[in-house]
DNA sequence: CAACACACATACAGTCTGTATGTATTTTCG
DNA sequence: CGAAAATACATACAGACTGTATGTGTGTTG
């Protein structure tokens, strides 16, 4: 009986060590929220003591960004398995925002991103990361795309992108709750059209 | 030199005691958020001490709380003075839309009721004290109005409510950020008509 | 006016965070 | 190869905070 767990790389046994923190953390801050986990808990769940956590991490804080990056980047490619396609601008814009509504429904993803996220790392923070690494970079791109293209009006990209990108943050959340997804969809694509360039075709 | 601050009926103590703590504890949850003020903190900024504190409030989040609700119900009080007057249904909306931008540009307006409060009372909690004293109020009542007067689309009115409401929400958050309020009142207008009865209409 | 309820202060127990320090393992380099 | 340095992690500690239990004085009530 060997124990092969033994003579292993530094960086391989920070890459685990780190990976075993952030998946104990996200179960927990996902169960129970950031501010009632402790750092105790999380290196029990994890298996090893609290030395381990600071020594990779700077405080708890950071910790949890570290969740929410990976759990960000995550969703965002989803969304970009989805709407990669080359379908037209307006459908693709659409089909994305499907896409983050369904990527958004696995557990935990809403507290994380919605409501602990703005509130631990702050709304600058937290748009910095989803405006890196997140859905709103998508988002950001397909309506670039889309006023490009002359299917929308030219407006304020920044400003387009975020109102958009929180519109689908709160049905996110609605539809965790119990909504129904189709109710939302409908006027999120009003939104879609009502800043479509001034021709008057909706669909159907 | 008498003093006259002795001889007070217990409601009286109660009720100018519980503003004293509600408005201590907004100054030091607006300068420093929810999570980095502390309860001995609170009460010296009221030059009282923790035993009146948790005579009046159950434990932190209850104080939080009654400071979000007065808070919530100024923004809405504010909203309701600006769109009271009768003009026609979609100028409300939009006059009604400006109020709450306006409103929420008083100081720490934005982190107590956009950022500390869904993550410290839940975004369902948040919700109905939103929709019951709320801006949410003033906004369900005015697309409700929009639709029975055949202005705006029939659609489910609840989840147009929430998804118009956190598009708002986002935009005060650019706006105390520093962003230029006219861009994004330009993109709610879009959204709004968006949702327009289908007769093509824009205005200029 | 006596009994009681209320408003508030003080004291205490338990827990958490971040840091300082100690130890074992890995890497570097003469 | 072997000593020195760096890295990975564990343990111990100081300070702070939350909520509760308890004590005291002031208004209220029968």
């Amino acid at each position: 009986m060997q124990q092969e767990t033994k003579r292993r790389s530094n960086r391989e046994r920070s890459q685990t060590m780190r990976a075993q923190l952030i998946a104990a953390a996200r179960r927990l801050f996902v169960d129970k929220g950031y501010a009632e986990t402790g750092t105790p808990e999380i290196v029990a769940a994890a298996g090893v003591t609290r030395g381990a956590l600071y020594h990779h991490f700077a405080d708890k804080q950071a910790l949890f960004r570290a969740v929410v990056e990976l759990e960000s980047s995550r969703v965002a490619a989803e969304i970009e398995t989805a709407s990669s396609g080359d379908m037209p601008v307006r459908e693709a814009l659409i089909a994305g925002g499907r896409a983050f509504l369904g990527a958004m429904r696995e557990p935990g993803r809403t507290r994380l991103l919605l409501l602990d996220g703005p509130a631990v790392l702050g709304r600058a923070g937290m748009d910095a990361i989803d405006a890196e690494i997140g859905a709103m970079r998508s988002l950001r791109e397909g309506l670039a795309a889309a006023m490009a293209a002359r299917v929308l009006r030219p407006m304020q990209l920044d400003a387009v992108t975020l109102l958009l990108s929180s519109a689908y943050d709160r049905a996110a959340l609605a539809v965790e709750a119990g909504a129904e997804p189709g109710d939302f969809m409908a006027v999120l694509t009003a939104f879609v059209d009502g800043m479509a360039a001034p021709d008057c075709d909706r669909g159907p």
